[in-house]
DNA sequence: GCCGTTTTCGGCCCGACTGTTTTCAGTCG
């Protein structure tokens, strides 16, 4: 079993445990240990063969027993006897907002409710009113909460996400008793993939009241979930659900801290606070060990701003991108945090399509806009002949566009545009030009400035396949770099199966770089391959697969992975100046 | 189940909100 059948099944135990009323401490520990083994990039069955899974931190005696069980025999006893001791519906039914595991435990050892549907007829019958701890409002939202359940993915990606956000941000900042506002949580730290939105503002005291009706009353708002002085919650009309906090001014770097989370980083930078003798919340930080100096106690450390937070616990600023509790404290204390790339670093980008593809603007409006953003080069690549669904390119129309770009290059000052293509990815790994006649392709390919492979057909081929057809794309000579890899990975919406971990590696081997693609509907790169990809030396490159002018500020998604992965300007080719280019591109003419 | 410069036991982050209660447990983040 891999990595994340591992993480899985681990993730499940925890869950399972909590069900049956074990010990919360131990239901976490299985909960600790399925991030843990998502997040390590060393091969699972070389941790095990070397007898190093428990000098893991997380990873104990019997953890690293039931790992080991698991992945070399695929199965677990001890996860096989627990799942059979519970009806399968229970997980389920822990997806209905307000129902944790007491609560189905409760509905299951009282009623012998085992499913959804089962939940929801006794809910109609109103039998859940008369247990004890519930009551008629408890029946009515869970109710709401299996609509819900049934109704919406509750997952969005990141750009989908910060868009609804800045959209409720702006109406907020309005208020006039507002002094500070921040979106905070996983959209701060730029994850792929979104929950839920939170804001957190700063303001005057006893003005909580107006800013929770601004917020309850947005045009967005489909229903109110929750509305008290300091916290409420609103579901929007898209499915996503906001939360907004308001605290004094003094407290806001400390809530911002804690809000924008991660959970892990959080819990992590508590255990540190009370090395120093401290305990560390939302409102500040107070004296360890005097119960009625919990809560809003008096702050023993003003902090102006996070920096003061961090540099109080003698650690150097650590980005929001960068806390997932992944060794960002450990490096903060040694300062040892990598630089991470900035929006100011990028020089251009590569993905491109014109008119003369399924792009909506023509060569100069896109240099236009290039320009504007201050970018130095704009790197065409509209699909090639096979990707008819596409407007790839003919023989004859590539050549026009050459010429048009050679004439826009001789009329322009400090810009560049760059000759790309994107090429399919063939079904057995070759690349495509000639319409997959077969005819020697390298006669076109060897035009360009560089190439980007990309798969585009036959989606459903097994893991082994696919990964075998894109790495021998890699291999090709001509090939400069892999598009939109990975599209099962986000939210698995289309694209393939691939194993990453093996095409950079075979990347790394073949000098070739991967792209970030931050179109809006499809971030692909999970930031922990980033990360790996980082580790192995392959160079990344941010594209955000414009189809228009507007199109080109999307890399901004594109920027958030990749400072999430840990990456630098060095690791990023856009923030090359052309000349630097040189040495990764055959810029020709 | 994990962990340890207060170590092999006794801790393990902490507060707001809701709905049920009449002082609190469960859920959520």
């Amino acid at each position: 079993m891999d990595k994340k059948g591992v993480a899985e099944i681990l993730d499940e135990i925890g869950t399972l445990l909590e069900l049956k009323g074990d010990n919360p401490f131990k239901c976490r520990a299985y909960h600790n240990a399925s991030r843990i083994i998502t997040a390590i990039t060393q091969d699972i069955k070389e941790l095990i063969v070397t007898d190093t899974l428990k000098d893991i931190k997380g990873i104990g005696e019997g953890l690293s027993d039931k790992i080991t069980e698991l992945v070399l025999t695929d199965h677990l006893k001890y996860y096989d006897d627990l799942k059979y001791s519970l009806p399968a519906g229970l997980l389920e039914m822990l997806r209905v907002q307000g129902l944790g595991p007491k609560k189905v435990k409760v509905l299951y050892d009282k009623l012998k409710i085992k499913t959804l549907d089962q939940l929801k007829d006794a809910a109609e019958q109103h039998k859940l009113a008369k247990l004890e701890g519930f009551g008629e409002k408890t029946e009515e939202n869970i109710l709401k909460g299996i609509e819900l359940v049934k109704k919406h993915v509750d997952k969005y990606l990141y750009p989908t996400a910060k868009i609804a956000a800045d959209r409720i941000v702006e109406v907020i900042k309005k208020q006039s008793s507002i002094i500070r506002c921040e979106i905070a949580g996983s959209i701060r730290r730029c994850k792929e993939i979104i929950g839920d939105i939170d804001i957190l503002v700063s303001a005057d005291s006893k003005s909580g009241n107006k800013i929770m009706d601004a917020f309850t009353s947005h045009p967005d708002v489909d229903k109110v979930i929750a509305m008290g002085d300091t916290k409420s919650s609103i579901l929007l009309k898209s499915g996503i659900n906001c939360d907004l906090r308001v605290v004094n001014d003094e407290e806001f770097s400390f809530a911002l801290a804690y809000f924008t989370g991660s959970k892990e980083h959080n819990i992590e930078m508590r255990s540190l606070a009370k090395k120093f003798g401290w305990s560390l919340n939302e409102y500040g930080f107070s004296e360890l060990g005097s119960e009625e100096k919990r809560g809003k106690a008096k702050q023993i450390i003003p902090c102006k701003n996070e920096e003061d937070i961090y540099k109080a616990l003698e650690l150097s600023y650590i980005p929001p991108e960068l806390r997932e509790n992944m060794g960002e404290i450990e490096a903060a204390s040694k300062g040892t945090l990598p630089h991470l790339i900035e929006e100011k670093d990028i020089r251009g980008t590569f993905h491109v399509h014109s008119t003369y593809s399924d792009g909506a603007n023509t060569l100069e409006e896109l240099v236009i806009a290039a320009q504007k953003l201050g970018w130095k080069y704009l790197g065409i690549a509209d699909h090639s002949k096979s990707a008819a669904y596409a407007g790839g390119l003919s023989e004859e129309k590539l050549k026009l566009q050459l010429k048009e770009i050679d004439k826009l290059n001789n009329s322009l000052t400090c810009f560049r545009l760059l000759k790309g293509t994107e090429v399919d990815i063939l079904p057995d790994g070759a690349v495509d030009w000639n319409n997959g006649r077969r005819l020697d392709s390298s006669r076109i390919l060897e035009r360009f400035d560089y190439v980007i492979a990309a798969i585009h057909s036959k989606f459903k081929m097994t893991e082994v396949e696919a990964t075998k057809r894109t790495i021998k794309a890699l291999k090709n000579k001509y090939v400069t770099m892999l598009g939109h890899p990975t599209g099962r990975l986000i939210l698995e919406r289309d694209g393939y199966p691939i194993n990453m971990i093996d095409v950079i590696n075979a990347a790394s081997d073949y000098g070739k770089m991967i792209e970030i693609n931050s179109h809006p509907q499809r971030l692909d790169l999970d930031w922990r391959l980033c990360k790996y990809a980082k580790e192995k030396g392959v160079k990344i490159c941010i594209n955000p697969d414009a189809h228009n002018v507007d199109g080109l500020t999307d890399i901004s998604y594109g920027i958030g992975i990749a400072r999430k992965g840990w990456l630098e300007k060095s690791d990023v080719i856009n923030t090359l100046e052309l000349k630097e280019l040189l040495k990764y591109f055959k810029i020709r003419g």
